[in-house]
DNA sequence: CCAAAAGTGTTCATCGTACACCCATGT
DNA sequence: ACATGGGTGTACGATGAACACTTTTGG
């Protein structure tokens, strides 16, 4: 490639990656962070991060960054902002863009999460992180919030098959607050986007509750009409 | 500042800015885009950018660029998005952090803006611009109609005192649809945010319209009982 | 037969939307 | 007196929120 641009300040470009998963058991949604191994600010709580290289574009170090703690390819992402203080890591100059993953909790490698020394916390307990990665965790959940009201980006969070309590759980455990379930599920239902499936759940009580599918195909369809997910 | 992390590749970080002006009398929104000085791609329409230095944080970055070029200070600002692919400048490999702003389009100075070779061009008529400005630009346009319906950020186009009909104009500007008056009317003047001065606006009309101010102490206290704007 | 979670309808208040006429004033 | 934009009220339908009982079935 010709090289314009002589003379400019080269900076380091980091991705910090703020990972969720969620605990159908246990109706609460959490992180996944890691005790830093190196210095500055060894020891520390921390989100799991890199930087980016010459070749390869910002979205793709991102995506490297999950797939190295947590085996997992194709995870929904999303770029949340770019932090370019000048000193907000002391060991550089280093401009991070942060972005956030939703991965269905049981599906991650835990060889390699306990290879990096990372662990699940939930959001409601998180120590103290390093730099301002917890600033970035916050604007994370707000963003998330958001985007869960507005798109069916929940959905990527529980497994194909999933019935409407569980979904109720994990939008529950995004909000902090309780719904109301005849109203969840008719407003959910109304949409027109779940397929029911004879086959019902028969763990979490007696009478059992009916799979459901999300059908992304007619998602699309009604996307393209001007209709839009608001829950 | 002590330098850990040696051995990382370190890149060119830009600033690009989407400068929105709003032409009170012509019922538009327009973009402040400038013809490329050099290579490459020199002749080509362009959003204003920079280089992010050393000492500088991006968000100090991005106002000096928009100073730069309109010579104005304590603009409303916003970071974007960052847009990292590896060619998307054949200039270098950059990545670049995108700002919209909004500004009132007589404030602007006239003598800078000229030696820039810039220009003043309703959203709805742009050219096409270099590399993924275009882009930058539709992902603005976008994400300033969220904002508008969702915080008063509108008013940063108007002047102090407003009428109503000049702020339902913006809104329409911003939204290209027509909104009808009376709705508009109660609906605004119902979150008690404005205002209403003795003085009368007498150039568009006979009759005269009443001025508005916004009031911002107002909006930061509901804010904490956690009122939420909406349009 | 009982505990535990799934599933189901209705009422009411609120809000958004559609819609048409009078007012004030400068020329 | 008339043209121009400013200003006002009401009725209707849609939507969101509150609320309690029946069903199923494993133990």
């Amino acid at each position: 490639m010709m090289e314009y641009y002589q003379n400019q300040d080269k900076l380091l470009v980091a991705v910090d990656s703020i990972i969720f998963g969620f605990d159908e058991g246990q109706h609460e949604l959490k992180l996944l962070i890691l005790k830093r191994r190196f210095e500055p600010a060894k020891g520390g709580w921390s989100l799991m991060g890199g930087f980016v290289n010459k070749n390869e574009s910002v979205d793709d170090a991102a995506k490297r960054i999950v797939f190295q703690l947590t085996g997992l390819q194709d995870v929904y992402m999303e770029q949340l902002f770019t932090f370019g203080d000048v000193t907000r890591d002391p060991g550089g100059r280093i401009v991070s863009v942060a972005y956030y993953s939703l991965i269905k909790i049981n599906d991650y490698d835990r060889e390699l999460v306990k290879e990096h020394g990372a662990s699940w916390i939930p959001v409601s307990e998180l120590p103290d992180l390093i730099f301002d990665h917890s600033v970035m965790v916050e604007k994370a959940i707000r963003k998330l919030r958001i985007r869960a009201r507005t798109q069916p980006i929940g959905f990527e969070l529980l497994p194909e098959k999933f019935t409407i309590p569980q979904l109720q759980g994990l939008y529950e455990a995004i909000y902090q607050v309780p719904f109301d379930k005849r109203n969840f599920r008719r407003k959910i239902l109304s949409m027109g986007l779940l397929e029911k499936l004879d086959e019902k759940e028969k763990e979490s009580s007696r009478k059992g509750a009916f799979y459901y599918r999300f059908n992304k195909r007619k998602y699309k369809e009604l996307l393209k009409r001007g209709f839009n997910f608001e829950l």
